[in-house]
DNA sequence: TTGACTCAAATTGTATACCATATTACGGTT
DNA sequence: AACCGTAATATGGTATACAATTTGAGTCAA
C-alpha cells in the first residue's frame, strides 16, 4: 500500500548531523524526477493524478504537490483543466541548452584550473575512471552519473555551487537526449577522451585551455543530439 | 473572502487569443512571487500556511502546491515540519548569482550586437528612456520593470529564451538586492550610462564592446551589492 | 540561576471526501 | 460522414480529520 514509506528511513554515512526527516513528499518528488529523467515516463505522456497516486502509493495531496515542484524546474508541463504532461524538447531548445551548458562549464573549468589543489583533481580522476569503467561495460547509466560526479567536483572545487545547480537544472531537461548521446558509438569514442583534455588542462593549470577543451566536448555533444532529435521527429 | 476570484477573468490588450483559463493556483503564485520579490514577505520570515491562506483568500491546498512552486524556483525554504521561510541570500551566493548574469548576459549581448535588427533596437532604445524617466522620478520600481524589457528584449533579439529564463530566476533571488542597488545614489548616475553604452555597441554591431559593457555594468551593480550586504549582516 | 523534564499548543504532513467545471469519448441522429 | 447531446473522466479547488513533530511555557529539583 505505501512502498514509499519504507524508505523514509536516514541516509548513511556522513559525519554531520544530517537530520534526515526525509518526507514521503521528498521521496515521492525524488522518485518521479529519476523516472522522468530516467526515461520511465516519455516525454508528452499524460501524468493522471490518481494513477501516478496509485503507482507511488502516496495521496493526491503529495502528487499535486510533486508535480509543482517539477512543474517549476520545467520537467512537466501543465495544461489548465488538462493536467501534466511529461516536458518535450525541440531541437532550438536543446540547442540553446546545450550553448549555455557550454558557457557555464567553461568558465567553471577555467576557474578550477587556477583553484585544484590535489584532493579536488583526485575526485574528478576518480570519477573519469569511472566514466571509463562503465562505457568498458557498456552501462550507461552509470556513465552518466560519473558524468555528473566528475562536473560537480569541478564545479565545486571552482567554487560555483550555484552555477552547479543550474548546469542540473538544465541537464534534467535533456537528460533523454544525453543517455541517448552517451550511448551513440561515436560518443564512446571521443568522450572519454575529451573529458580527460579537460582534466589535464585544470592539472596543469592552464584555465584558457581546460575552458576551450569544455567547449569542443559540448560541442560534439551537442552536435550528436541534434542528429538524434533530428532523427527522432523529421 | 476570495479577493483572488475576482481577477480570475483574462487579461486586457492583446490581439492573441490567450487563452487565460488562469487558475487560481497561477494568481496566486504571481502574488506571492511579487510579494516575495517586492520585499511584502521579508527574508527569514516564516510562511504559516493559514496565515497564508486568509492573506490570499484561498485553500491551504493552493498555498501548499504555490509555495512547492516557489521552493523550487529557490524563493522559499522549506525545513521539515517547521515550515517555509523566506529565501535569504549571503554574500558569497549574491557575488555568485551577480557572476553568473555576466557571463549570460555579456554572451546575450553579443549575440545580439550581430543580429539586432531595426526594431529589437527600438525596443531597447525605448526601454532605456523609460528607465531614464523612472529615475528622473525616482521612481525605482519602474527602473527595475523597465530594465527587465531591456534585457528582455536584448535576450529575445539574441535568440536566448532559456537563457533569459535562467536570468529571470536569478534576477528573483537577489530582487530586494537590486532594489536596494538601484536606489543607491552612485548607480543613479553609473546605471543609465553603462546600459546606453551595452546599446550603443550593439547598435554598432561590434559584439566584443556589448560584451565588455555588459561586465562592467554587473561589475559595478555587484560591488554596490556586496557593500549594501555586508552593510546589512555585519 | 541553571538544568531537565513534562505537557499543552501550534503547525506541518498526509489522507480523504466532496463538488464544480472543463475536457473527452461515445452514441445516436440526420 | 458530419453533427449534436450526453455520459464518463479528470482536473481545480475546498473542507476536514488526524498523526507526527516542533516549540514554548511552566514546573520541579539541584
Amino acid at each position: 500500500m505505501k512502498p514509499l514509506a519504507s524508505e523514509a528511513k536516514a541516509a548513511p554515512g556522513k559525519l554531520r548531523i544530517e537530520q534526515a526527516p526525509r518526507t514521503l513528499r521528498e521521496i515521492a518528488l525524488e522518485r518521479m524526477r529519476t523516472a522522468i529523467v530516467e526515461f520511465h515516463f516519455k516525454p508528452g505522456q499524460r501524468l493522471v493524478e490518481r494513477d501516478v497516486c496509485e503507482q507511488l502509493g502516496v495521496s493526491r495531496s503529495v502528487v499535486r504537490e510533486v508535480i509543482r515542484h517539477l512543474e517549476a524546474e520545467g520537467l512537466v508541463h501543465t495544461i489548465p483543466h488538462q493536467g501534466p504532461i511529461v516536458a518535450t524538447l525541440d531541437a532550438e531548445t536543446a540547442a540553446q541548452i546545450y550553448e549555455l551548458r557550454a558557457l557555464l562549464e567553461s568558465a567553471a573549468a577555467q576557474s578550477a584550473a587556477t583553484q585544484a589543489n590535489a584532493a579536488d583533481i583526485a575526485r574528478m580522476s576518480l570519477a573519469l575512471d569511472a566514466i571509463s569503467d562503465a562505457y568498458a561495460r557498456k552501462d550507461f547509466h552509470d556513465v552518466l552519473s560519473a558524468t555528473n560526479s566528475f562536473y560537480e567536483a569541478m564545479f565545486m572545487c571552482a567554487g560555483k555551487p550555484v552555477a552547479w545547480e543550474m548546469v542540473q537544472r538544465l541537464n534534467g531537461r535533456i537528460s533523454w537526449l544525453r543517455s541517448l548521446t552517451v550511448s551513440s558509438a561515436e560518443r564512446g569514442a571521443t568522450g572519454p577522451l575529451q573529458m580527460r583534455q579537460i582534466l589535464e588542462a585544470i592539472k596543469a593549470g592552464d584555465g584558457p585551455a581546460a575552458a576551450l577543451a569544455c567547449r569542443a566536448h559540448l560541442a560534439t555533444a551537442g552536435e550528436i543530439a541534434q542528429r538524434l532529435i533530428n532523427l527522432e521527429s523529421p
